[in-house]
DNA sequence: GGGGGCTATGGGGGG
DNA sequence: CATAGCCCCC
């Protein structure tokens, strides 16, 4: 055992502590997953088979990660651990006990977009306006409840949640959900939050056996990233360890501060209720980091120190203090962009860093484009994470639309995708009607097909034999042979061979990629992903919950990462980027408005800056292109919470923070949520920029109506120097380039 | 009834 | 900047 030599104190002592409920506090770089995997290999070497020890993670690269550890300490045998997300391992389960919820065995898992499809159909079936009730709000509100477990019988009991939808003028959303949810199983589909919540189902609702069924296997229960798990999540492991005669062998490992994931209805109400829930409790705090340098670890203090709720801890490093802070200012994100990838050449020279050392991290997807842009320009390779996954991909889901049909008949999303992809002359008006029967009669719209409810007759005749063809083939081919016969005779891959365009050359070789994959899978016995199951069901089960992050790449590995602060987390480099520091985009505009949410935001930055090694760097843009628009933002309250002396160089400070290019700034930082537009953007019609000249009245969609006061600079570089009366009575400059303004006759 | 092209609209983070 | 809905033509 000489891997517990090299852990520290604390370390240890949450290793060995095996028996009785256990909470580590894991600050960032504290060795969290050293611990989780030693107590892991520690459980196997005391004797605890493999197979009765469940660990859950919430993502496929932690998920991996563990196992690989583990079956470094104690070799093959760690293969049989139950290791993996909430999610997988669930389904895993799911597909093995399905008939006992009512559900086929291979059932589908919807993804975001089927299900949001679904929500659409509804609410038009319902003749609602589909503005009013906006489909992602609804599913929103829809996946809310389900992590609450609220069912759609207790929604519509439920008088706050009512109340409130009839308050935001959606009083119906409790009928949509019902709906949705019955047509859910009606599909034999699953969404992300059924794949938690049937398992819920399954252990509680009359199911003795099966609870003591998995009571038994699962002996001792291990959960990553605690503070990330919602109601019904945490609900689920009560019913595996909080029972009479259980011997409480729980492990949670988390970090109060790194909580993140509050928008899909994580709590903190966990850890406390953990602690009310096993009183016996015995807690760790891991407080040393090992990851990073004192300008890092103490700037990350003092940003946390913010927030008012929170566990109380030190994080210290023995690593030095380090290099400081790099600030780096612009005036726009075109400018963030070149900078930061000048920055990074000369990190590379002067410091020795390789690609693979760095990261960029970004609050929105959106940000990555510029940085891919310059990186590109000073050819450097890059790769990005998160954005469109593989699997994302119109050709990869219209395949995977047709092996779904293939195996749930029942699968209405899939069928309505590929009945006419590609086109076969079956036109909306046809799958509408198909459509609205199925509805009517409360079964698919494969089975209105093949009772003779709609007449099958020529194209859809040949659909519906083209589809059993593909079932035959399941039947006594593996997954690979039906996905090979449906690229070739659905005309998918005719199609997209007649596509000269390099998009359409890339889009074959995604629609070949995906085929091997398949292959591989079949061929590969060693199950490596914990999943036995190798048929063309348990391929769709297993990619549906695959992300972009954890998809294998060809390129050699050396390339500078580029991913969301959110994707960052449990990561590390030597050199990272944080960018985009800005108010109304770190915070986000959509999180100004509650103090919980900021608190949110400054654990996500917490979390950002925390991935650093030896090398952090902060940048923002006074303005950049956003919604169609160019917006001047301030510099982000959060660089405010690092005292200057972590950061390397002292400018000119303008009050606590040096503002570049102030004359283009509001004289006072204008720090409200004042972006409703003040101006109806139906009514407002922009008025070319050379026609606006000195001493007119203009409107503006953000600001509102003001007057031209002066106009300085020339051609493309004309400035509006606008006194607005709207907005609190403030002069702003504006680049005419940029600004739509309307003059007002 | 089906297909293609255009306009309008909305836009956060993820399993 | 991407997708949905709409309009027009076949």
């Amino acid at each position: 055992m000489t891997y517990l030599q090299s852990l520290n104190d604390v370390q240890r002592q949450a290793v060995t502590h095996t028996n009785g409920p256990v909470m580590v506090i894991a600050g960032p770089g504290s060795g969290k997953t050293r611990v989780l995997t030693f107590r892991i290999a520690y459980l196997i070497e005391q004797g605890i088979p493999p197979q009765h020890i469940l660990a859950l993670t919430f993502t496929n690269k932690a998920a991996r990660e563990m196992k690989e550890r583990i079956a470094h300490v104690v070799g093959s045998k760690g293969d049989r651990v139950w290791a993996g997300t909430f999610h997988s391992i669930f389904a895993r389960i799911l597909r093995v006990e399905a008939t006992k919820i009512d559900f086929p065995p291979a059932f589908t898992i919807y993804d975001r977009d089927d299900s949001k499809s679904l929500v659409t159909d509804i609410i038009k079936e319902m003749r609602l306006d589909t503005k009013q009730y906006n489909p992602s709000g609804v599913l929103a509100r829809i996946s809310s409840a389900k992590s609450n477990l609220i069912t759609p019988e207790l929604y519509a009991k439920n008088d706050d949640l009512v109340l409130y939808d009839r308050m935001n003028k959606r009083p119906q959303i409790y009928e949509i959900y019902e709906r949705y949810y019955k047509r859910c199983k009606q599909a034999g589909a699953m969404d992300f939050d059924d794949l938690l919540l049937q398992m819920y189902r399954l252990l509680q609702e009359n199911r003795e056996d099966v609870r003591y069924k998995y009571q038994r296997i699962f002996q001792y229960v291990l959960v990553d990233e605690f503070q990330d798990t919602n109601y019904l999540q945490y609900a689920i492991i009560k019913l595996l360890t909080l029972y009479n005669g259980s011997p409480h062998n729980i492990c949670i490992v988390g970090d109060d501060a790194q909580s993140i994931y509050s928008f899909r209805g994580a709590t903190i109400e966990n850890i406390l209720k953990f602690e009310h829930d096993f009183p016996e409790l015995v807690t760790y705090k891991l407080e040393q980091n090992y990851r990073s340098t004192e300008h890092i670890v103490q700037a990350a203090n003092m940003v946390i120190q913010n927030n008012s709720k929170q566990i109380p801890k030190e994080i210290w490093t023995e690593l030095g203090s380090g290099h400081k802070i790099k600030m780096i200012k612009a005036v726009s994100d075109v400018e963030e962009g070149r900078l930061v990838a000048s920055t990074i050449i000369e990190y590379k020279n002067r410091l020795h860093l390789e690609n693979k050392d760095i990261a960029i991290l970004y609050r929105t997807n959106a940000q990555s484009r510029i940085f891919e842009e310059h990186l590109r320009k000073q050819n450097l390779s890059y790769r990005i994470f998160g954005g469109l996954s593989f699997y994302q991909r119109k050709e990869v889901k219209d395949i995977l639309g047709y092996l779904r049909l293939t195996i749930n008949e029942r699968d209405d999303e899939a069928f309505k995708r590929i009945i006419n992809t590609p086109k076969r002359g079956i036109g909306k008006t046809t799958t509408d009607q198909i459509a609205e029967m199925a509805v009517a009669q409360g079964v698919s719209m494969w089975a209105i097909l093949t009772s003779g409810a709609y007449p099958a007759k020529g194209k859809l005749q040949s659909f519906v034999m083209m589809i059993e063809s593909f079932r035959q083939k399941a039947l006594d081919g593996n997954a690979y042979d039906v996905a090979l016969k449906v690229a070739q005779e659905s005309g998918i891959y005719e199609e997209l061979r007649q596509d000269p365009s390099l998009e359409g050359i890339s889009r074959l070789e995604n629609a070949n990629a995906l085929l091997d994959g398949i292959k591989e899978f079949v061929e590969n016995d060693n199950a490596d992903e914990g999943t036995t199951d190798r048929s063309l069901a348990g391929y769709l089960a297993n990619i549906a919950l695959l992300t972009d992050s954890d998809e294998k790449t060809d390129e050699e590995p050396n390339y500078i990462s580029l991913m969301t602060t959110h994707t960052a987390k449990g990561l590390e480099w030597k050199a990272v980027f944080v960018v985009g520091l800005e108010e109304n985009l770190f915070p986000s505009y959509m999180s100004m408005g509650s103090p919980d949410q900021l608190d949110e935001e400054r654990r996500l930055f917490y979390v950002s800056i925390t991935r650093a090694k030896m090398f952090l760097a902060l940048s923002y843009a006074t303005s950049r292109y956003q919604f169609g628009q160019f917006r001047y933002n301030d510099p982000s309250r959060f660089l405010e919470e690092i005292d200057e002396q972590h950061f390397e160089t002292t400018v000119e400070r303008r009050g606590k923070f040096n503002m570049p290019e102030p004359k283009l700034l509001a004289d006072r930082p204008s720090r409200k949520k004042d972006y409703e537009p003040r101006v109806s953007p139906a009514d407002f019609k922009p008025s070319p920029s050379e026609q606006i000249a000195e001493g007119m009245e203009v409107l503006h969609l953000q600001f509102g109506r003001g007057k031209i006061i002066a106009i300085d600079g020339a051609r493309e570089n004309r400035v509006a120097t606008i006194h607005f009366e709207d907005t609190d009575d403030q002069e702003r400059r504006i680049m005419l380039r940029f600004a739509k303004l309307q003059i007002v006759e």
